[in-house]
DNA sequence: TGCCGGTGTGGCATTTTGTGGCAATTTCTG
DNA sequence: CAGAAATTGCCACAAAATGCCACACCGGCA
């Protein structure tokens, strides 16, 4: 039928890219229904005009860092990035998921751009910027008071916006797991938010890269639904282990 | 009028690229029931007169046809700025400022960065994540579902959120302008809400830089209420001028 | 009737895209 | 660490879409 035009083919291109940084050749050719031969051609022409730079599979864009983005994801973003892999494997075409703000949760939206028949529910800015840039995921900002620290919006404007969907899945991050195996976060606010997240979902699974492991935030978070399962990068301490199991947790170890 | 005359088909063309960036000669052959010689004959004519760019399979708007976010920054950035400039001047400490989503908004944006007293409320992704990461500006983002081209919250979601705020100043932008001076805009949702942005808005500017003069989109824009004034970047045309000034509508230029 | 502008049709050159085979690279696995 | 399996890059050729030109057709008009 009505091929999309070349030109606007390699406009998405440079638009993913800016997005995300880097794209593949595979699912490019996917979204935009054309051949990889003809990503390739788009990729080489574009990188001939100095527009983009080529690598293994795909294209990246020189030395784009992202601001603060990548700086908070360095710490251990090889472990978060497999913990978001592994949760994106959860994640089945047509269901609806909610992502919680968080560098970890991030990673796994970085996880979910190659899938197009999903609903994202997130209240993270950055989250919400990227897949509606980089993916043909539906996305729905939960809106509130920005927390610069978390560039993302919490109060009751959010909790209320929270009221109004349906959730098949959701994935929480934390602030910090006590070494009595406690789930802590930041604030009060923060807390009774994400438990209103575990709630609105019908599973729920907490994202944790072992940098939260023993680490002491102020306030106690109240788990008020069933945890499917805990996604982990390395095995937690032995303390904090006990404790998962006792309360039955399933913790599912991601694989870098 | 079987067969349109030659006269309304560049017409639809000519909007068909404003509102996509991009056409292909296959569909629009197709849409208006022409055939694919006519349709090349006719972007050649508004190639010849500047008003399209002839590309592989079609034609394109300007030198790099798109419409997006990123692009859109691009075109006419000095006027943008220049235009946020002017706007920020009208900011007083302590106020609640509602942003609509859009290039010149954010130019606005950025032109509030180092504010600290103000309330910057928006329903833009890039606005709320550049204000919340460099400034003391207290951000509140309205949720809803995200329109990728705009990278912004609109829909019930959004207007619902919007009902909650008591808005001092309201700086909302524009999709284009008629010849005979009438606002219009994308979307009929997109015009619906930003006619209820600024009901919300106790003084409403609109920023308008010229680019947009004469520029078709396909939903006229209501106005609701009463337009403090207008920020542009350059005169607008006399006629264009003229509907203002019967609208009491002052005109404000910005300097470059 | 003959002219004229606009339009459709068909043929052919050109450009773009798809396909298949094979080499090179990466990733997985034991 | 080596070898297998999967992915990707690359090339050449085929297929499809598009551009372009010449010419026929149609309807209005003097």
């Amino acid at each position: 039928m009505n091929r999309p035009l070349a030109i606007s083919r390699q406009d998405h291109i440079l638009n993913a890219l800016d997005a995300a940084g880097a794209v593949s050749v595979s699912l490019l050719a996917e979204r935009l229904g054309v051949s990889r031969e003809t990503i390739r051609r788009d990729l080489k022409a574009l990188a001939d005009q100095g527009r983009a730079n080529l690598v293994h599979g795909g294209a990246a864009r020189g030395t784009t860092a992202e601001p603060s983005l990548a700086a908070r994801q360095a710490a251990n973003a090889r472990g978060k990035a497999a913990i978001g892999r592994k949760a994106a494997s959860f994640v089945e075409d047509g269901t609806v998921v909610l992502l919680d703000s968080g560098s970890t949760t991030l990673a796994l939206a970085y996880a979910l751009v190659e899938r197009k028949d999903i609903t994202v529910l997130t209240n993270s800015l950055p989250i919400a910027l990227l897949l509606c840039r980089s993916s043909g995921v539906k996305v729905t900002m939960l809106g509130g008071e920005i927390d610069p620290n978390d560039e993302a919006a919490f109060g009751i404007d959010t909790l209320a916006a929270l009221e109004h969907f349906r959730v098949d899945l959701a994935f929480i991050g934390v602030g910090g797991i006590s070494a009595e195996g406690e789930l802590t976060d930041y604030s009060r606010l923060a807390s009774e938010q994400r438990h209103r997240m575990m709630k609105a979902g019908k599973k729920v699974f907490l994202l944790v890269d072992h940098s939260k492991f023993e680490r002491r935030t102020p306030v106690k978070m109240a788990i008020g639904s069933q945890i499917a399962a805990l996604i982990v990068d390395k095995p937690p301490p032995k303390r904090i282990a006990q404790a998962f199991a006792a309360r039955r947790w399933p913790v599912i170890q991601a694989k870098a």
